[in-house]
DNA sequence: ATGAAAGCGCTAACAT
DNA sequence: ATGTTAGCGCTTTCAT
């Protein structure tokens, strides 16, 4: 009937320690309520340790319900710096509680992203996080309403489950004081903007807290932007052709706030172009703090996604007694470099 | 006893169904030489669906002793876009054989590595891929040599495993066949060479078949390279000063072939530096074909490492009947850009 | 064509 | 202080 040779289990060890599976599985699974003799004790250490016993976690699970692991799954390719970031986070506190991680990526099909549900529900897992490449708001499937799930990098519409969001607003804030304490008042210009495409009209939420922040940090100054220049924050090539129109036309900006550090490629590009330099010339201040940013000649001054922190913090959220169903908002922390500098005057 | 309320299970099918426990199990796990009448069949569907009746895998595994999970267990971050694009291969060729994926990082520690895949071990993973960033011989732990286990972008020193990297010397081949293709025959210069460091004082991997490749494909066409600058592969800032000091020597180079993207941006920004153009006045070719390549004006021309092609190859070869311990070299194919000119005459 | 029964490896009431 | 026993939800042999 065994459908294959096994290994050493608990009966194993029972019968070689000379003592009933019961007291085995005490021992082992370090019960302290149970006062078994110091002696069974060792003998049944000892039979494990000579038989290399290893508990199946399977069998384990069937029982107690708790199979100690969480499942994340991602809409779009982690192949960014920030996903891995994000998911070594999410890692390390899992590990921590002694869980280990199913990954998965819907690809942002949302059939895709049931059937990978379904299957880590089916594989009983122990909660899951639901997890976005790029914030935003989104509805969980209805299949997992009921199972143990973390929003990470993304809200859900209802508001009922506890979600891990980078503090953007914050972050545009932060960029403003930057800027003032280096002196600037006027000519602060920004590219990239709130991002709106075909599938957010509205901008990304990115987007609009950074711009928040940043207006509201200026304004409580005194300040206003000089201008926005909006634009696709996918790729260098947006930056530059934004940069270069804005330097071609009115009056040249004394410092550019770029949505994302791939803008600030650009911009460096186009600045380059100009005969222009980063940051004599021109102030340059961005987001993420991808590799990207500590490349650039000069490096670039970034305000940094938290994506490890949010990681972790989202698995901790998980695995915590009660999850109160929250927003957590994670600070992003300003990476100095060397791109910002006073206005010439 | 139950320790929980429970999900509905076959018992709860077959009471519905009015009919026993086996035959839903028969139905329901679609046994074919089994003849069951096609009203039973019908009613237990029915029941199923609707009591949304969901397997337990975990209770099918402990019986089976198949958990319908592969482990993968990689060296360090994953945090590049190499890493993600070799998980998202193993992802899909995981699905499409209907397994789902645990990830996890050793953080290149013996001992982490160790715990991880014991973990693993212990919840009966079907096998093992161990991945590595940067492709290398390595020892694969004793702990699971007797489980299936493919290497991913390593090779086991015992050569008894079977093992998936990147065929780095066709790479080479290709990136002389393209020099050579523009017409370039002398002032082929190399920025990276073969990586020495102190951990890996022979060079890394790729490097030594990078330019083996390099070499015979020119040495076949009667040509010799005009130097190499031996450098640090792991910021463009050597790639920088490597290009800053050839530029400054002695004769221009017409063509420098970089290691990776990295360097290769460094080389631009030298190459901006002394007012040389690309690919005008000197052609740059690169290997890795991250994202970089594409965000570089103009556009560079790499050989690119194919991750996921080889994190798919990788899960196949885990999960197919017979692992025939073989290294497998995954070609690499080149990303032809902006790169590269025939030399100025 | 269907069902009874045993058992995968473990936990946990309930005895003793 | 330790053992008996009954499951967890599923598969599978063997009867009927």
């Amino acid at each position: 009937m065994p459908p294959s040779p096994s290994r050493v289990t608990q009966a194993d060890v029972a019968r070689r320690a000379g003592v009933s599976r019961t007291t085995v599985s005490f021992v082992l699974s370090g019960r302290e309520d149970t006062r078994i003799s110091i002696e069974a004790r060792q003998r049944i250490l000892g039979a494990a340790e000579e038989l290399g016993y290893r508990p199946n976690l399977t069998a384990q699970s069937l029982r107690t319900r708790k199979t100690h692991t969480v499942g994340l799954v991602s809409d779009i390719v982690a192949s960014t710096h920030y996903a891995g970031e994000m998911i070594q986070g999410a890692l390390e506190a899992a590990l921590e509680r002694n869980h280990l991680l199913y990954f998965a990526e819907s690809g942002d099909d949302p059939e895709a992203e049931r059937r990978l549900l379904q299957g880590m529900l089916d594989r009983q897992v122990d909660g899951l996080i639901h997890a976005a490449m790029s914030t935003r708001v989104r509805r969980l499937p209805d299949q997992v309403r009921s199972h143990p799930s973390v929003l990470l990098n993304c809200l859900d519409e209802s508001g009922e489950f506890t979600s891990v969001v980078p503090d953007e607003e914050a972050a545009g804030r932060q960029a403003a004081k930057l800027l003032l304490e280096a002196g600037h008042r006027e000519g602060i210009h920004v590219v990239g903007g709130r991002h709106f495409t075909r599938r957010t009209p509205d901008g990304v939420y990115a987007g609009r807290e950074r711009m928040r922040g940043l207006e509201r940090g200026l304004a409580e100054a005194g300040v206003r932007l000089s201008g926005v220049s909006e634009c696709d924050w996918s790729a260098p090539e947006y930056g530059y052709r934004a940069a270069r129109s804005l330097l071609a036309a009115g009056p040249r900006p004394t410092a550019v706030v770029c949505c994302n550090d791939r803008l600030a490629f650009g911009v460096y590009q186009a600045a380059d172009e100009s005969g222009l330099s980063v940051p004599q010339d021109v102030s340059v201040l961005s987001f993420d703090d991808s590799e990207l940013a500590s490349w650039l000649r000069p490096a670039l001054t970034s305000v940094a996604l938290p994506h490890r922190e949010m990681g972790r913090a989202a698995v901790s959220l998980l695995l915590s007694p009660e999850p109160v169903p929250a927003v957590h908002r994670i600070p992003m922390p300003v990476r100095r470099r060397d791109s910002i500098a006073p206005p010439r005057r």
